[in-house]
DNA sequence: GCCTGATTGCAACAAGGTTGCGAAAAATGC
DNA sequence: GCATTTTTCGCAACCTTGTTGCAATCAGGC
């Protein structure tokens, strides 16, 4: 629980400072729990983890999430779950690059850059902006486990 | 407004029958729609283009849609607009394919079934299923218009 | 410390989808 | 054709995710 505190929150502000706009409370904080994360967070799991203590209204969490990505500090990932997924740009690569969605809890990855680029023919007239590839199955949490019987399910 | 009805239909009718489950109104008048549309239809598309005489609930709409895609007479797609679409499977390629979701209108579209399954590596631990290529770009109708000036836009 | 415009909080709303339950309609048997 | 059984439907109410309008507040510049 200090770890957001400590040391990606200073991350935080630095990433902030230099996009020159302003500094408040909630940016800080929601783009620190989104750098302590090891995965793609939800809204609500950002608001989860956000510290109670600072009562940042839910509105505010969206808009800031839109703002972090919009400044580029923030990358936004849909899931087939109806519910956008939200990670720092830091550690999530910059260029193309491939998710994984486990199809039991929902989970999102980011993966490796995608090395080839599979050329799809389009039909006539339309045009092509990006290519975006999902590989779905079953986080190492979600894989039914084998020998011992039944422990944890959707730890979501 | 014809072709839903008399071509569309009985195809629907045989298909259903193959299924072996019950034959009802909503179910063969559902999977007319689909199967007389050139792409990928949500759940309003669906209920707008349903006979207003059939008088069928929204629920209900839902609820087939759901059970034809287990039933494998439909195949559902998660856009990123966290809105399910839904195609008949039959002139849908059965096998792994693409899709292509315009970033203007939401539109989306089966493509041909993909060649090459670029390999990704999962983390430790994690199982891949499927994996999942969808081409963003801009559909015919959403393609800027060159010469001429401004015309349709957002054809939804 | 004061000013000013960018942010925030609140409350209300919107879209898409789900659930519980009694009523209606299929298939089945006669 | 009619009664029986079981599935499906319609309705109303609800849930989740995300948005919008607006007044109150705050960050940064002076």
């Amino acid at each position: 629980m200090t770890a957001v505190k400590t040391d990606a929150s200073d991350i935080a502000e630095a990433s902030l400072r230099r996009t020159g706009a302003r500094m408040t409370r909630p940016r800080i904080a929601v783009l620190a729990v989104l750098l302590a994360a090891e995965r793609a967070l939800t809204h609500t799991e950002v608001e989860s983890r956000l510290p109670a203590s600072l009562g940042v209204n839910r509105v505010t969490i969206y808009r800031v999430l839109e703002w972090l990505t919009e400044q580029g500090l923030a990358h936004k990932i849909a899931g087939d779950d109806r519910v956008w997924r939200f990670n720092a740009a830091e550690h999530a690569h910059r260029g193309p690059h491939a998710h994984f969605q486990c199809s039991d809890c929902g989970q999102v990855l980011c993966l490796d850059p995608v090395t080839s680029g599979p050329a799809v023919k389009l039909p006539a007239g339309y045009r092509q902006q990006r290519v975006e590839l999902t590989v779905k199955g079953l986080c190492a949490d979600c894989v039914p486990v084998r020998r011992k019987a039944g422990s944890h399910r959707h730890p979501h």
